[in-house]
RNA sequence: GGGUAGGUGGCAGAGCGGCUAUGCACGGGACUGCAGAUCCCGACUAUUGGGGUUCGAAUCCCCACCUACCCUCCA
């Protein structure tokens, strides 16, 4: 399949060979708040590519890394008056948790950076060795112009980018560009001890040290959104390059456009953030990756109301299809797998998840349309929504007791037949308040959720 | 100022040299005890502007204009 790559800026075919192990990191959350839509985009697109890989039968290892020490959950602390631990486990066990109901289960690792301390200092120790990092009164810093490709990935050129322009420079660095890679405590803040006293890491130090853990020196796919792309990736490009000689850290660098409210980027600092929990409240968390996979990853896409509503209803006819073969045998023949080639197919263009999502409604609106199916018709169906799910993960299946729903359904509908409409229009309106609803079709009736 | 993506019907958003998606919204109908959902039909028939390449361009090239993102922490 093809990819596009950020640093070649063309499409890439992703090589893979047999029997060897495709890595891949995400950049994962900074646990200072509680994740909002922004972050359910990117890993939503992010747990597609690995699903889809997997459905291929590659072997994958998908690894991310959860940044627990930042600037960010400093100013939280002070903010708040609440603990550093209290602050990062409340904010990761809900990471954790909205990503499970997102279905964005496809993660093999979190590694938490504050758990690479060793790993971390043995780097920056490297990097002062080799003369691409130095020692000051506030911590130690990398010297970016060193590194003679520093700025490939973003096609920077270094001397025209506005310097200082919103930030204060620390006029004791040898030059701004410099980034930090061990940042000295001040008083109240966590701190870990190093060769340079009591600190933290700087923030591109923590995924090149990670990846170096489960990957060493090279691997093949680095994602996050495209806010990373300067600086944050270009220093670990700088950093892991210096370090090993070996090029390239990265085979496929993927980068993924924002989620937007009202053309401008959805941000913590914005505060004009939705929160993924505030959002499942109203929505299904198939409506929401439906609406994430509707449009092409390197762009933008806007939240609003409407799109989400839209997905919402997207999703309903979906789980209407869903339940109405869902009693039947799943039946795997040719002419079913043919549907499920067709439908994946677009995702080998660079993960055109809009095109899959085309292709599957088309599909879905042509089932419904059957008045009469056979039982190896909705077996097929069944195994076309069942791969469909297995990479995208938009057929809405919550468990119920089948069975037992039957029985009520019969009932109401003896009371319907004996014009008892009172009745029958009361069990309908109960069930609709636990979020059940009942379909009456020429066919039957049918209960979906 | 530099860099990176884009600019498509009422809205959202695919297509990336010829076949003009799809969804929502809109109009009409079918089905139904009602409701919801579903289905059928219809209308709108678009490609920022200006040049160029081509038998043919939304799709390729050039120029202009506009937007977002990055150069501060950020998914």
């Amino acid at each position: 399949m093809d990819v596009r790559d950020t640093l070649s800026a063309s499409l890439k075919k992703i090589e893979t060979r047999e029997g060897k192990r495709l890595n891949m990191f995400v950049c994962g959350p900074t646990v200072q708040d509680k994740p909002h839509m922004g972050h359910a985009r990117t890993y939503v697109f992010y747990d597609v590519l690995a699903r889809y890989l997997r459905y291929k039968k590659i072997r994958l290892f998908y690894l991310m890394n959860i940044t627990d020490i930042e600037d960010h959950i400093i100013t939280k602390m002070q903010e708040t008056g609440r603990s550093w631990e209290d602050i990062i486990d409340s904010n990761s066990s809900e990471f954790f948790r909205v990503m499970g109901i997102l279905k964005n289960n496809s993660v093999n690792y979190y590694a938490f950076a504050t758990d690479y301390i060793s790993e971390i200092i043995a780097q920056v120790s490297k990097l002062i060795k080799k003369g691409y990092a130095y020692e000051i009164a506030d911590g130690v810093y990398y010297r970016a112009r060193k590194f003679k490709d520093y700025g490939k990935l973003s096609k920077q050129n270094l001397d025209q980018l506005m310097i200082g322009a919103r930030v204060e420079v620390n006029e004791e660095k040898e030059d701004p560009l410099d980034f930090a890679l061990w940042k000295k405590k001040k008083e109240g803040e966590p701190s870990w001890p190093s060769p340079w006293g009591e600190g933290r890491p700087g923030w591109h130090i923590e995924d090149t040290a990670i990846t170096e853990s489960f990957f060493g020196p090279n691997y093949d796919i680095h994602g996050g959104a495209k806010d990373l792309i300067f600086p944050h990736h270009e220093s670990e490009i700088a950093q892991m390059e210096a370090i090993s000689r070996k090029k390239p850290l990265v085979k496929y660098w993927i980068h993924t456009g924002h989620l937007n409210v009202d053309d401008i980027k959805m941000s913590k600092s914005l505060k004009n953030f939705v929160t993924v929990e505030e959002a499942l409240k109203n929505y299904w968390p198939e409506a929401i990756r439906i609406m994430m996979l509707s449009m092409r990853y390197n762009a933008a896409v806007n939240f609003d109301e409407k799109a989400v509503v839209d997905a919402q209803g997207t999703a309903e006819r979906i789980s209407i299809l869903q339940h109405r073969v869902n009693s039947s045998k799943l039946t795997k023949n040719e002419r079913a797998e043919e549907v499920v080639k067709r439908i994946l197919a677009p995702l080998e263009n660079d993960v055109n998840t809009p095109e899959t999502i085309k292709e599957f409604l088309g599909f879905v609106k042509d089932s419904l349309a059957k008045s009469k199916m056979t039982e190896e018709e909705k077996g097929e169906i069944k195994y076309v929504l069942n791969e469909v799910e297995k990479v995208m993960g938009i057929v809405h299946n919550a468990p119920l007791p089948e069975r037992s729903m039957d029985i009520v359904l019969n009932l109401r509908n003896e009371l319907r037949k004996k014009g008892d409409y009172g009745s029958a229009d009361k069990i309908r309106d109960s069930l609709k308040d636990e979020g059940i609803k009942i379909e009456d079709t020429a066919e039957g009736s049918y209960l979906w959720w």
